[in-house]
This record gives structure tokens, C-alpha cells and sequence, in this order.
DNA sequence: CGATCTACCGGAGGGGCCTCCGGTACTCAG
DNA sequence: CTGAGTACCGGAGGCCCCTCCGGTAGATCG
């Protein structure tokens, strides 16, 4: 019913201390997630959402407001390094389809390996609605989307639903990457697997 | 240094009491786990482990005593599920290896819908260790290696690690069972795409 | 330059997680 | 049957999660 309204442009303009609140909470996340993978690789590191609102500063309900779940903050942390992750560089489009994907999977791979700290505060989440979060999923999508429509234009790739191939990307970083008993080796060989139930059917 | 020693086998029999409670909590956990899953698939149901131990009548230290993690006490409650599904059906083994495996994965992914309960329990332990506890894990790894063992001496499939094809085989259930999102179709596609990729590559 | 009006602050509060330890009561030896 | 030893009990305690709301300080208007 309110149709196609256009927002009515809040005129009033965002509250000095709201924005300088927000750039301390980040700062402080990003320190915590940086400082928290531990070398022990047991150790359940785990950041502490009250920590760093304390670090910041700030109280805890601040905190929640300018980041309603962790997601948000972790994806407000990384945003800069989630663009990169979420595109396509020069290198993988020269490369043809197939390997151009491969090479991104690749990338993506190795971003979340990284992102340890990250992990450690999605955890607790991701079984009630997603490692990556709708629009980061829906981003996902999107580049794989692109190699996919390549692929199949040259014949490298078969005719999939983005999103499957997406899930199937995923469910590999979850069980390789996210477990504490990780094999890097794994992520790879999980990967090419992959990339194998991607061709084409050799024409029986 | 120990070296090969036995046991002590101690001698003192279980407390009649330890074993009594040990039952209460079984019983009170798989009520737990069977009314949780809830209709709404937005709700974030979760099991409240105190709330066990109340139902049981037992306190929560007694609760943790016998069921370190919230893992083994899942474990505890569905045992003869387990032992169920990390076992190969008749049907399976008649079936030609490739298939037999298929049909495996087939039981597993239901078995896991059908626990959500169980999920929802273990729902932000398993980013440090696992969703398959290792034990299960190296029953689920020994049921793979049997299906990928006949599959190779008779063509069906490639020789392959079969702790690798139980890690995809459980990425696919996080991504497509675990995140609430889930539509059972992605499930059998994602299982699929496994299968092509674990075939003999035609020979060049 | 006030006065007004809200957007934003911050922490108290109810609940859960897991650990730790003093006390109990069950089992077994004599 | 009685006493000794100990396996097991149960909850208090420290930490964290997330929500909710009274109060305040910052932006805008006259």
C-alpha cells in the first residue's frame, strides 16, 4: 500500500558522537579479531562481544545498536577485504572460465583461512542462518554467476544454478577450513574435486 | 613407557545411583531434542542444558559429569541411530558400489534433517571441532572407505581418500541441511555432483 | 542565542554456559 | 552389622549473551 514511496530523506544529519562511537567499536573489533587466532591451536579463542565494547569504551548496548549480531560487525570489519574477495581481478578473467573460477575459489579460500579471528566470532551463529550472511551470499552468487555464464558460452563449464555451486563452495570451507582439525591440502583437493562435477558431460 | 598395560579393571561396580541418573538425563534430553524442532522455521528453538538437568531432576553438575559435551550427550541420546546409519544396508550392498554409496549418503542426510533437534543442540561447538564428533567421524570414514574400496575393483570410482569424500560429503549437509535456509532439493544435487566427481575420469 | 525534540547512550537484568569443590550416601571389607 | 573410604551429587560463582528503557547531549528551529 505505501507503493513506491521514495524515502523522505532524513533531513536531520547523523549525530557527531554516533559516528565517532561506530569508528571506535570498529577499531576495537578489528584489533580483538586480529589479536585472537592464538597459536594454540586448541585454545577456543573466542571473542567477547562485552570486551570489545569495554575496549571501545562504550557500552554493551551500544555496541548491539550500531551491530544488531556479530555478523554485521565481523562484515563491517572486513568490508574493504570483502570487496576485494567479491570481485573478479584482471588475472582470473584472461584465465579461461574454469580455471578463472578455480583461481577465485582459490582466493576465497584463502581469505577465509586468514579470517580466523573472524570465524572464531561468527561461531555460535552460522547454524541458524549462514556463514555468509544474505547479501554476502547473494554477492557470492553473483561472481560465480559470472564465471558459470562463461563457462558455458565456451563450453568449459556445465549449465548449474549459481547458488548450488555456491552451497557446494561453502559446505567445503565449512568442513576443511572452519574445523579445528583443518588440513590445508584438503581445501584444495575438496576443491578440484569440485571443479571435476563441473564440467560438461563428455558427449556418451 | 606405560607401554602395553592392561587395565586395571577396576573392581568396584558402577554406583546404583550414577547409573539412574545417567537414565533421567537420557530421558529428559531426547524430550528435549524431539519438542524442539518447532514449526517455525525462524524460531532459534536451542536446548537450554540447565533446563536438562531440571527436567531430570539431577543438578547441572551431575549433568555435565556424565556428558562432558554437549556433543557426547547428543551422541548418547541417539546411539542406536548412529549405529543405524554408520552402517551399510543390505540394499547397499547389492547395489553397484557408486550406488551403494549414493544410497548411503541418502540415509545420512536424512537421518541428519530428521535430528534437527540434535543440530540445534550442538548449534556453537562445532566451529572447534566438529559436527561429527571423531569417533563418528572415523565410523563414518570407515563406511566410505568400504563403498570407495569395492567402487575401485570394480571401476566405479576413483581412488580417492575417503576421509576427503566424508568431508564433502558432510560440507554439503552444513551448507545445504544445518543453515535454516535450506531447500532438500540442493541436498540431492550437491549429493549428485559429489558422485560425478568421484567416477573414473574417461580415459583421455 | 535559547528552547525543543529526539537520536543515541549505557548499563541493569534475566538467562545460559561451564567449573569447581564441600558434603553425602553408597559400596565393600572386616 | 558397622565402619571406612570414595564415587558421586548439586549448586554457587564467574563470565558472557542480548534486550530493554530512563536519561542526556546533540542538532535544528524560532
Amino acid at each position: 500500500m505505501t507503493g513506491s514511496m521514495a524515502e523522505p530523506t532524513p533531513v536531520r544529519k547523523a549525530r557527531a558522537d554516533g559516528r565517532r562511537n561506530r569508528e571506535l567499536l570498529l577499531a576495537a573489533a578489528h584489533d580483538a579479531f586480529v589479536a585472537a587466532p592464538g597459536a594454540a591451536p586448541g585454545a577456543a579463542s573466542a571473542v567477547s562481544l562485552e570486551k570489545i565494547a569495554r575496549a571501545a569504551g562504550v557500552g554493551i548496548g551500544t555496541l548491539y545498536r550500531h551491530f544488531p549480531t556479530r555478523e554485521a560487525l565481523a562484515e563491517a570489519v572486513y568490508e574493504s577485504e570483502l570487496d576485494e574477495v567479491m570481485s573478479i581481478t584482471d588475472a582470473e578473467s584472461l584465465l579461461p572460465p574454469d580455471e578463472g573460477l578455480r583461481a577465485w575459489m582459490n582466493r576465497y579460500a584463502t581469505f577465509f583461512a586468514a579470517k580466523r579471528g573472524m570465524l572464531d566470532v561468527l561461531r555460535g551463529g552460522w547454524a541458524s542462518g549462514a556463514i555468509a550472511t544474505p547479501m554476502t551470499r547473494q554477492r557470492a552468487n553473483a561472481v560465480v554467476g559470472e564465471f558459470l555464464a562463461r563457462g558455458v558460452a565456451d563450453g568449459s563449464l556445465r549449465d548449474m544454478a549459481a547458488d548450488d555451486v555456491t552451497a557446494a563452495m561453502l559446505g567445503v570451507m565449512l568442513s576443511t577450513v572452519a574445523g579445528a582439525s583443518a588440513e590445508p591440502g584438503q581445501t584444495q583437493r575438496l576443491l578440484d574435486l569440485l571443479l571435476v562435477g563441473l564440467r560438461p558431460a563428455a558427449p556418451a
